[in-house]
DNA sequence: GATAAGTTGTTGCAAAATGCAAGTGCAATA
DNA sequence: TATTGCACTTGCATTTTGCAACAACTTATC
């Protein structure tokens, strides 16, 4: 997960994030509220524990996600998106509309539906909420 | 390349495009005009000839890409995108301005320029242009 | 019509990534 | 002090990828 492939900006964004599981931590962080390596194993994909650790630890090497102790428990890590890594919701928005669009087993749900409807209000929308998130990180 | 882990959009979309170089392969034929087995053997990635074998297939068989013979020469197969596969253009534009965006080495060209200054317009117009492109194969 | 060159593969094997199950260390809780 | 929750680690089997050589089939060239 560190040679990169070519100067493409293309290969490169994939050279990191190209993976099947990467973009699933970032979903969970990003438009589910999951913060903690518990609760990222508990989705329902069912990541395997060393998958995770290896994909959380490159995502914050990457500077994607920011760790951090958690304030209520000190024995446990919470995870945020760093500016860098809220950079990537438009990506997400756009794989869930194209796999809402050609899936029929994967029902559109509120998100997928204003998705539909305005797209680009729904990245406008969720910039601000990730940029008030990312804000508290600095 | 098969199952599928959840009825996500998300999840489902990375089942099968989730990998390192099926959407490398999609961005040679979407933005580079490159049509054949061979053209995407000289892609600057260097393909191993197996998995570019078992790409296309699966890209075919996911209808992403439409297989036909060369008008020209009989022995060469050209590959067309499908509406569904020039569905992916967003999500090849928002990866291409992620990776120019945080990637010094990823110098912006052209279409860059363009997607940094007015990314709507960029999609909407290359939009048009597969359209006509995907029209040919119906 | 024999030879070469082009095009799309196949095959075998080594290396790396993934998946699975069990175990570990440590802090908070009871 | 015992137990529970959380974040890992480890070992091993399976799958995927990477690399290099080879193969079939078509078209161009001499």
């Amino acid at each position: 997960m560190d040679k990169i492939r070519s100067d493409c900006p293309i290969s490169c964004t994939l050279d990191v994030i190209g993976d099947k599981w990467s973009l699933l931590i970032i979903r969970d962080v990003m438009l589910r509220g999951k913060m903690s390596y518990s609760e990222f194993l508990n989705s329902e994909e069912k990541i395997a524990t060393n998958i995770l650790v290896a994909r959380l630890a490159m995502l914050e090497e990457e500077g994607i996600l920011a760790r951090e102790v958690s304030p209520g428990n000190k024995s446990k890590y919470i995870y945020r998106l760093t500016q860098k890594g809220a950079d990537l919701m438009p990506v997400i928005i756009e794989l869930m509309d194209w796999g809402a669009k050609y899936n029929r087993n994967c029902p559109r749900k509120e998100l997928g539906q204003k998705i539909k409807k305005d797209k680009a209000a729904v990245v406008r929308e969720l910039a601000a909420v990730l940029r008030e998130k990312v804000k508290g990180v600095s």
